[in-house]
RNA sequence: GUGCCUGUAGCUCAGCUGGAUAGAGCAACGGACUUCUAAUCCGUUGGCCGGGGGUUCGAAUCCCUCCGGGCACGCCA
């Protein structure tokens, strides 16, 4: 839980402020008061580790040029003791610390002492967090959106547990409504059409028309013949749904749990239904005086609430709608389990729900802020640079069992989250298992490996990762092994900024740098055969690697494997 | 029409709570294995950051406007 990178930047501030201070007793710079000193790294690498423009911040106040500025805070410093090496001035005010490696090999000895733990942190204090994600419809199998929808939600899920937060998988199974109807008329249909003389029997127009209803219909049929084919229509579509649905559940489950996905609760939409809770949710709006009656259906005063027009809470068949399930289910999350926030990932085409739910918030009052909504776009599949939409085999759409199928779950995974939730994602399924530098999959798992065959041929030689105590680290000064632990050492901001923006994708591109920063380094210098004080400290920094490899890779449920 | 997302190298994308000379991967081209995994590395080429205005010491980043792509605007979910 240490972040070296973090200690290091406190104690530049800490430099420049006391500099600040002495430069304003001194009558240098007039008395100022300085909120945070920002402290960043500069892109290139000229301008030292670390950098900051508090001159340039501080020109309407002190009215010297930034340069000026910057000199007086450089002369003011103390950098006794300090990981601090020296201090230049430079272009418009910048201000550069250049360190001494003292620093780097601190991170070997807290990755070392830290081992699986290295990299987490504790922003999140333990707070209790839902992120509910894939919530498919049940109605038929997981589709490429759901594949995305899983891979980012589950790694949200991941990144926020490695940042200190208490996470709930779940998923919400919209097993009530209009689509189980429309699920219910399909079957039907399909059933009576196994029945003898049934071929004329019409399909709904709007129903599902996939393989997989038939498959249901014809299995029912072999198991229980023509039992529903005089019972009411009523009772024989609820009868299959019975039997259909729990089959589709089962599916999802099984799929999810190949491509690395558990949930932790799979909540049911009908239990709110059964509890009462969806009644309540309406009493409760009605009594408050959000809602009003029109046309024979009942409202909700969404825009009383910011947004953009009113929403039909019941129908004026007396059926209630999504809406008024999906407020009674963050009611249920916030109200009755207690959640601090709750993250939910919906497909791009679902952002018009954002605003009313927001609004239903505020009605319910519930800080809306408390629910925040990732939004992914949608998926493109390409394989031989063209766009996929059917699977060859099945002629139906690529499902994730499909995808899975194809490509497995690393890649799978792994590519879901290189890309920011918001930007559309090509998926190239040819790129994605082809085992080659081409591949960021194999580029990552690949640094991992060799270094696992580094550490057991030299353990086959009776020589194990030494202590950082038994080693002498300052050895380790080419440009090769300082660039690979500067990258080791960002792992805890990294997990930090993505358990922030909800970007995942952050990681990815991070362990991809740190291969990269390691097989530069595996070029350049060997381990094995250097004289023995080099050898062990760079075995320990090739330790380290492999255990922040391990480590992000196992936040994105990604295997690393020890041979390839 | 209104609202949201989006436009950066040939391709796919970072960078977007303003900072120094705009980055990465792939593609293209040229190199590196008798040595710990060449599924690797090194180098070269490649850019009116969609256009135009504004804000300021400074804009890919913030504001306005226009253009192009996607999505949403149901008593569907």
């Amino acid at each position: 839980m240490t972040n070296v990178v973090d200690n290091v930047k406190n104690e530049i501030k800490k430099v420049v402020t006391d500099a600040i201070e002495k430069a304003a007793a001194s009558g240098q710079l007039p008395p100022v008061r300085v909120n945070d000193i920002i402290i960043e790294k500069p892109r290139e690498k000229e301008h030292g580790d670390f950098s900051t423009n508090i001159a340039m911040q501080l020109v309407r106040e002190v009215r010297k040029n930034p340069r000026q500025i910057a000199e007086i805070i450089k002369e003011h410093m103390d950098i006794e003791n300090t990981y601090i090496d020296r201090v230049e001035c430079a272009g418009p005010g910048f201000i550069n610390f250049y360190l001494t490696n003292r620093w780097l090999y601190d991170v070997l000895k807290v990755i070392h002492a830290e081992k699986q733990d290295y990299g987490k942190i504790n922003i999140g204090r333990g707070q209790k967090v839902m992120v509910e994600f894939v919530s498919a419809n049940p109605t038929g199998p997981l589709h490429m959106g759901n594949a995305r929808g899983g891979a980012l939600g589950d790694c949200i899920a991941g990144v926020l547990e490695a940042a200190g937060y208490d996470v709930t998988r779940e998923f919400y199974i919209n097993d009530a409504g209009n689509q189980i109807e429309k699920f219910g008329e399909s079957l039907e249909a399909r059933y009576l059409q196994q029945l003898p003389g049934g071929e004329n029997v019409e399909f709904p127009e709007d129903g599902y028309h996939g393989e997989d209803i038939i498959e249901h219909a014809a299995q029912y049929y072999r198991e229980y013949g023509d039992k529903l084919g005089d019972v009411p229509s009523e009772q024989r579509r609820k009868a299959l749904v019975e039997y259909a649905l729990p089959k589709n559940i089962e599916k999802i489950r099984t799929a999810l749990e190949s491509y690395g996905i558990t949930f932790d609760v799979w909540f049911s939409e009908q239990s709110l239904y059964d509890s009462g809770e969806v009644q309540d949710t309406i009493n409760y709006l009605k009594e408050k005086g959000y809602t009003y009656e029109k046309e024979g259906a009942l409202w909700f005063k969404a825009t009383d609430f910011g947004a953009e027009k009113d929403e039909v809470l019941i129908r004026n068949n007396g059926v209630p709608t999504y809406l008024a399930s999906d407020i009674a289910y963050h009611r249920n999350k916030f109200v009755k389990r207690g959640f601090d926030r709750v993250i939910n990932l919906w497909g791009a085409d679902h952002h018009g729900h954002v605003a009313r739910m927001k609004s239903a918030m505020k009605a319910l009052g519930i800080d809306p802020d408390k629910l925040e909504v990732v939004l992914f776009q949608l998926v493109r599949l390409y394989r031989n640079g063209e766009i996929v939409r059917m699977s060859k085999r099945t002629g139906k759409a690529i499902s994730l069992e499909d995808l899975l199928e194809e490509v497995g779950r690393d890649a799978a995974r792994f590519f879901f989250n290189m890309k920011a939730s918001g930007s559309h994602l090509d998926f190239d399924l040819d790129l994605a298992v082809r085992q080659s530098n081409e591949n960021p999959v194999y580029y990552v798992q690949y640094a991992h490996a060799r270094i696992c065959s580094m550490i057991r041929l030299l353990g086959e030689e009776g020589i194990s990762v030494p202590d950082p105590e038994d080693v002498d680290l300052s050895l380790l000064v080419q440009p090769e092994e300082i660039d690979l632990m500067k990258k080791l050492a960002e792992l805890p901001e990294e997990i930090a900024i993505s358990a922030q923006t909800l970007e995942p994708s952050r990681l990815t591109r991070y362990v991809t740098d740190v291969a990269s920063c390691f097989h530069s380094f595996y070029n350049a210098c060997r381990v094995k055969g250097e004289e023995e004080r080099l050898m062990k400290a760079r075995l320990l920094l090739v330790d380290c690697t492999r255990t922040v490899i391990k480590n992000v890779l196992d936040i994105l449920s990604v295997n690393a494997p020890e041979r390839m």
